[in-house]
DNA sequence: CGCGAGCTTGACGTTGTTCAACTAGAGTGG
DNA sequence: CCACTCTAGTTGAACAACGTCAAGCTCGCG
């Protein structure tokens, strides 16, 4: 959400990383032993929606999709950058599977963490837990500002918002070089390929992007802002 | 999510009491001294959108909407039945405000917990703090799974779904009185009126239901299903 | 009996998807 | 170095799904 209180598409930047300060020095060195870290290539999958969930995932490096698979098209419910958890709904003790799979958009790294010995953790040390908790509730505020734009939003709003989520809570500026496809362009915005496309095309004839193959710049911010709020 | 894995847009009947079994005497002795009851009549808000959330809200009796306000039309995140938390967001350090506004359908009462009683909780009682992180996810599940289908699924399956969890999850009968408009039915699927009017109007001409004012009656469950499912 | 809110239906318009064709660039083998 | 192929990207046209508008209907209530 926004400081108007309008919901946002796309990711928050807040770190998780610091819950883990909550733990006593014992307490980190079971996590540490614990853990196992995972290089993932562009293409591996990071969790698999509906298998055994044995760990606890938690991104160091990279950028990942979590995404639910349907039988035409996956939503995409977030897109995860450094330093977040993928995986806490692995503690959940009604379903010992994943809900959602996770792939990385490019070449990642993970620290995975038995997911016993987190809930241990989380049992005997209630700040810790407190802060899971947060973590959670932060994290439920995010998919409920997706959910609202994907289903309310008309695609204009949509691409724009994406363009402007990429370009300042993503890449960090005006000016960059995407990492995904238009297919995943498109599957952020729930939209077809063909719409994204078309709609950039609009963008470009309006000069408010520029663009040049895997190449995109914002041009007018301020334009951007306003179809993504009211389109 | 059903036992294919193939998620659902409707509510879980899993009760929330549960989790006070965690807390010791004491400690519900606390819960109760800062807890108060209220009655809610049907009309009246119980959660607005933005505004200071300083109770985590259980409900006790009726039928409650959770959903946020748009500028046009509102999105449904979920329904809450009996024995469920409705404002555990309530409890996120970050925020102080309701994410989402609560309404309820029919008359309700609901326990109001003050939040700094709750969070002491959490904090000095891991199993309690364990119990919520729980009751989290299983929401996160819900919604995700609710996401999945009103972005995904066309009108028919929505319908069709919507008609069979009023049937089997909140009223647990073929035939039931809807103590809901129309309008609520609409935004229950995300849909138009109209659209939802002539989707049971086809379902009524395949003798899939049978509607006379507010009463509706399931007659083909299999073909409901196969639709929810497919549609 | 008449009023009004909610319900119902049909006609029409908009939005976005699907299909199909075409293009550009990257990798491959001759 | 050049076809050849494969994939991703791009564009246009036809189509389907759904929403909007407008009108009429029904039922409860004064």
């Amino acid at each position: 959400m926004d400081k108007l209180g309008i919901p946002a598409s796309c990711i928050v930047e807040n770190k998780h990383s610091g819950c883990f300060d909550a733990l006593t020095e014992e307490e980190k060195e079971i996590l540490a032993k614990n853990t196992v870290d995972i290089r993932y290539k562009k293409g591996e999958g990071i969790a698999k929606q509906g298998s055994f969930a044995s760990h606890v995932i938690y991104l160091t490096e990279g950028l990942v999709k979590v995404y639910i698979e349907g039988r035409n098209k996956d939503l995409v419910l977030k897109i995860v950058p450094p330093d977040h958890f993928i995986g806490l709904s692995s503690i959940y003790e009604g379903n010992n599977a994943f809900i959602y799979s996770a792939a990385p958009y490019i070449d990642s790294e993970a620290s995975l963490i038995d997911v016993n010995v987190f809930k241990n953790l989380i049992r005997r040390n209630p700040k810790f837990a407190y802060e899971i908790i947060n973590i959670q509730n932060e994290n439920a505020a995010q998919v409920y500002g997706r959910f609202f734009c994907l289903t309310r939003k008309q695609s204009h709003g949509l691409v724009a918002e994406l363009l402007l989520c990429l370009s300042t809570r993503v890449f960090k500026a005006d000016k960059f070089c995407l990492p995904i496809t238009r297919n995943d362009l498109a599957d952020l915005t729930g939209l077809s390929i063909e719409s994204v496309l078309r709609i950039m095309k609009e963008f470009k004839e309006d000069s408010l992007i520029e663009t040049k193959g895997k190449n995109i710049e914002i041009l007018n911010m301020d334009s951007l802002i306003k179809i993504s709020r009211f389109g």
